[in-house]
DNA sequence: GTTTCTGCAAACGGTTTGCACGGCC
DNA sequence: GGCCGTGCAAACCGTTTGCAGAAAC
């Protein structure tokens, strides 16, 4: 995702219009690495303003994944689409306690799929996911494979 | 997920009832290998035994998950969670396009990630997920990266 | 001044829950 | 006969939609 001013520039050429609301999201979410959910970036968005509908926050997120500035996570269990502001190519390493979500930007070798495994598909992409337990969660109990808080 | 007679004994084992709707839904998923949504398991199942409901189908889907005979995909795109009877490690190939969902069981080398790369977590799996256009879709329209049909 | 955006409320789709009846063991 | 499972309907949660008033350009 590029930066406020770009995203301003961006969505102007597109005849879309910059509101204070769309402005706030573009700040909220440029520097973000989190991984947010919809529900997330309303709360960020209403404690500065507090009167923000939802409405608002699902219509900038949709328009700036339509734009290619913001990309849906392939559904990593509940709690709601989470979204990311890195749309290159890269890969995931995910906390299946807390749900923590990392990106991994490093490539990795011998990750072809030969012809005659590929079923006819014709290929464009492939995203690794790592699962495992983040750091607070191996303290919090053990690193034990357990569900939820306890 | 093993045969429908294992999964009998299993239930009975563990206290489940054995019902003729959960021995129905039982032989619908034995020999799966079409990752179908709840929806999808449901009509499979009216066209058998048309009083069954929804509810059924869902509590049976739960047991199996619980008891580690099935096993929800991590999410590809909206139709509700997709179950995947294939419940050992293995790694997916899905169509953009129509969503086909198939399982790709060769295991893939030099997948690791060194330890200053993992963030602390202490990984337990990692899946690879492949991203294109089935021959239908690419039949269909040329296999260009249209969304939808067309 | 026109067109698009906003915020509200209602609708939506997939899933879960509360509950009384019914069937397994 | 006791208990668990079933089916119905309503609740639920994340998201989308319809619409009237408000704001960007």
């Amino acid at each position: 995702m590029r930066s406020v001013e770009d995203l301003v520039r961006l969505f102007r050429e597109r005849g879309y219009k910059v509101t204070p609301q769309r402005r706030l999201i573009f700040e909220l979410l440029a520097g973000d690495r989190s991984h947010p959910t919809a529900e997330e970036i309303y709360q960020r968005v209403r404690a500065v303003m507090p009167e923000v509908s939802r409405t608002t926050v699902y219509n900038t997120l949709r328009e700036l994944i339509t734009l290619g500035e913001l990309r849906p996570v392939e559904n990593l269990s509940e709690g709601g689409t989470r979204y990311d502001t890195n749309t290159t190519h890269h890969h995931h390493l995910f906390c299946v306690q807390c749900h923590a979500l990392i990106d991994i930007d490093r490539e990795f070798e011998g990750i072809e799929l030969p012809p005659e495994e590929a079923a006819g598909f014709r290929l464009v992409n492939y995203q690794v996911t790592f699962y495992g337990y983040c750091p607070d969660c191996q303290r919090a109990d053990g690193g034990r494979p357990s569900q939820g808080k306890e």
